[in-house]
DNA sequence: CTCAAGATGGAATGTTTGTTCTATTCATGA
DNA sequence: TCATGAATAGAACAAACATTCCATCTTGAG
């Protein structure tokens, strides 16, 4: 493969490489996606930097590069730094494209470009109403809990799969309080006051959440809440709760505000019994 | 003029440069001309390309940039280095700006922050690379499915509860695999030509659904998916895939784009399946 | 298991790079 | 016109660099 002609462009080192997927040696392909996860890191770097931030030998990039008909690293960075310089410069060109293509606006492009307007403002408005101080009560409040109940039903579940994993990573203690078997009152009968629970209930509120949260606060276990009103039954029984409100596209409410704010709490937690 | 602070970005250099207009030498204003006219040559260039396409010395780029307080021509490149990435407009790097700027934050805050930065570059990212034709085929293929199987594990795997509960909402048949029997592979056994399947896999990429995926597509039924790379083993096997990557903070990945980008394809199945 | 071909890690190498140093040139004021 | 101080060019240098090479390890066929 050493001698034949290299790849003119970005995108041809691409369509190269997807190409050689499947007979590319495990240190190549390591490379293989380290470049195409992060085209940005391989314009500037150096052998020595990239290498390291791949975590294979600079001697293996050469490799790598010789592999696609290059004469070495050099010729391949190359063209990362191309891609970046006209990426910039048609920048312009780009955004006429955008709005040209906007007038015959496919259906489904119409439809994701909804989905995704309703991401940037519900991420907007978390930005702008969330209270500080709340936020870190909420923190101290799960890092100091020696087990973590995460409640949450339909459209909120998918927020309690995501940090039942995340915390997972991160080795702390958590329960995910949704059951297949649907023990999941004894399940919470186990939780005792020196844990905490983190409910997320959106209107309509999920019965079955909204009670488990207020059996846990008369037992006196700390609950930390996260709904859309101030009239949701989780606000009366939480000890701390966060109102947000989602954006919504065609009656779908977007999940992206409720996501970050559940990641910022799971990292933060996590940060916090690391201090400890 | 030695002694000063170094400028922290490319605006600040800029400023100073035209700050001192006046009483810069001769040849420092030809580098001063030309790093203003080239910046993108300034970013990837050595002393030596730039100093001849300058029309200078290399020595005087060293002395040019330790006339604005750098140590050596090293230091001021790294501006124009950064300026070209931040050129993509990312929000984690005006957050930055603006943490820079002053404003005590709180730990979780500033954690949160990180987070809605991030969600809010992936969507950007998400509206700019997706493309409107395979979007339509997705949709298409999913639309004319009588069962959509949904496959995801670990990370990916809110996405398609998510789904799961949206689908359910919107009338349309799916079966979410992923029980906790563990019999996916018996529910995926079930699968006919006449359905579909959607599976989601991010890096380091799940053996599991990597090989449902295979396994479908080689008994003819169509998967649409939906990854982080070129590389990843669902594009293989996938009859349409989706390529999109989140922007992360503190090693946590967003799921926002691949979240927009789901509902997008939720709705639009729904939707297509409504005019049928 | 045995062996060969290929892949890999890491040290060695020669080149390129940024930077410094010094002799020379240039500009300025007396 | 000369004296003085800044500015400059270009050579010299040391550090960083991409690349090569070779011993070791892995893989897969017979």
């Amino acid at each position: 493969m050493t001698g034949q002609l290299p790849p003119r462009d970005f995108d041809s080192l691409r369509a190269a490489i997807v190409e050689m997927r499947a007979t590319l040696p495990k240190r190549l392909m390591q490379v293989a996606s380290y470049a195409l996860e992060r085209p940005d890191d391989m314009a500037f770097g150096t052998t020595a930097s990239i290498a390291q931030a791949a975590q294979v030998q600079p001697s293996t990039l050469v490799r790598f590069a010789q592999n696609f008909g290059f004469d070495g690293f050099s010729g391949l960075q190359q063209l990362f730094r191309e891609r970046l310089k006209e990426r910039n410069g048609s920048y312009e060109d780009r955004l006429r494209h955008l709005e040209a293509g906007g007038m015959a606006e496919t259906e489904g492009v119409a439809i994701l470009n909804g989905f995704v307007a309703a991401g940037h403002d519900s991420l907007d408005a978390l930005a702008d109403t969330i209270d500080a101080a709340a936020l870190e009560r909420a923190i101290s409040i799960l890092a100091r809990a020696e087990t973590i109940y995460l409640i949450a039903r339909r459209r909120s579940f998918p927020i309690v799969t995501y940090m039942s994993y995340a915390f997972g990573k991160l080795k702390v203690p958590c329960r995910l309080v949704s059951t297949a078997i649907g023990n999941d009152d004894d399940l919470l009968a186990q939780a005792t006051a020196a844990d905490a629970a983190f409910a997320v209930s959106f209107s309509p509120y999920a019965a079955e959440s909204a009670a488990q949260a207020r059996a846990l606060n008369e037992r006196g276990i700390a609950v930390v809440g996260l709904t859309d009103s101030a009239l949701s039954p989780l606000a009366a029984s939480a000890e701390v709760w966060f109102e947000l409100i989602e954006s919504d596209h065609a009656g779908f409410r977007s999940l992206s505000a409720s996501m970050a704010l559940a990641m910022a709490l799971t990292v933060g937690v996590a940060e916090r019994r690391r201090q400890a």
